[in-house]
DNA sequence: AATACTTTTAACTATTCAGTACATTTTGCC
DNA sequence: GGCAAAATGTACTGAATAGTTAAAAGTATT
């Protein structure tokens, strides 16, 4: 008797087609929620309420939960080290030029919270995805070369100590930063939140950036 | 026919009761497979089936995964605290017992990368767990009693500067000690793994040691 | 106007997995 | 040795969820 039939006949018109809108629209909230929730944590589902666009569409343009992650990180390591190339140290002297990376790097970290937590996500995952992207190793070698250009002038000013490793360096430089986004939730549980006031990260970047000259320079 | 019938009569009998065993056996499973997989990447089924008894146990002795994970946390936590509690520093100057706590803070991290991971996992989750954990808190504060110990000492003395902040120069010891194995996978990807071979992390400890005494030290 | 690509809608499948029901065994206690 | 409570085993259930199917309509390309 056709009772279960169709007044299906409202035609779906009026749309336009945005294949790059709707993919950065997918990233972007995707980004958001595999910050919040890792890997596993993460319904792709929810990732598709949020958006303007179907979970259809999710796996059209990413194929499965894990393609997207992997884009989602590839993305986010692109965004922030767009963000870093404005930094101009070749004209300051080498200690104002370390100062300046260190405090730079400090305010970008912070500024960037979602691209820490996917770091640390990552990192609990062994760092699978981020080695199996050829596009993010390559990028990260700047920031070595950057620095191996601030220790060679220091060190021919006299300033910095000899025999200094720039990958050692940089290591401090990213533990200091990435602790204070990365570890808040549990240091501020434990012993208080404020280290992590406005003032107090004003200060303690400065103490940061202090320790790590301290750390380079000539002994007297 | 009782052809599907059963063999089964060997009575399941022979087993002996322990309770205390069989949850200190699921503790210690548990907590490798959360460090390894996280809250919600972890499945109790494979945890079961690591044990030697059976996923009943686990329900009946922990009420659920969440019950179970904040166990695991505990247990984490008590664990490293009381490795820590063989340190007496009070007989050295000042100098000497800063640099003996980070360097032990350094290879106590390295030496327990289960807690590590449980702690990276629970940065993510907000430390919501940990702070529901009233054990957990009240121990930590001993580390910066300890710490204000060492500053109260050494600014009396006239080797450290005035008005040094136990919360930070803790802060400072753990960024650099906590990042050297949380971010080992991801920062090996990126530049290699010769900072983490053990003549290098000697070396490191040695560096990090210096690094923080340089921060602290009366400028001259 | 033919053809390939993009988007929508909506239901559907198959599996994984947290948590449970219920029976059985051990143990401490009287 | 009998009874209650604690401990254990086995099998099951129900919900969540990654991924699919199908059909059709709209849009771009040439």
């Amino acid at each position: 008797m056709s009772n279960t039939l169709p007044q299906k006949d409202i035609p779906k018109s009026g749309w336009k087609q945005d294949p790059a809108g709707v993919q950065a629209d997918i990233l972007e909230i995707a980004t958001e929620i595999f910050a919040r929730s890792g890997l596993s944590g993460t319904r792709i589902d929810e990732i598709a309420a949020l958006t303007r666009t179907s979970k259809r569409m999710i796996y059209y343009y990413f194929g499965d939960k894990e393609g997207l992650y992997a884009r989602v990180l590839e993305a986010a390591y692109a965004k922030v080290r767009a963000g870093e190339a404005g930094l101009d140290l070749d004209g300051l002297p080498p200690e104002q030029a370390l100062y300046r990376l260190v405090a730079f790097t400090f305010d970008h970290h912070r500024a960037h919270p979602d691209f820490i937590r996917l770091v640390m996500i990552e990192n609990v995952h062994q760092a699978d995805y981020l080695r199996a992207s050829e596009v993010i190793r390559r990028v990260n070698t700047a920031a070595i070369d950057g620095l191996a250009g601030i220790i060679a002038r220091g060190e021919a000013a006299g300033v910095f100590r000899p025999g200094l490793d720039p990958v050692t360096l940089h290591w401090k430089i990213s533990a200091l930063s990435f602790f204070n986004v990365s570890n808040r939730p549990t240091f501020s549980a434990l012993f208080g939140a404020d280290l992590f006031s406005d003032a107090a990260q004003n200060a303690l970047r400065d103490d940061v950036a202090q320790t790590v000259l301290a750390s380079v320079r000539m002994p007297r």
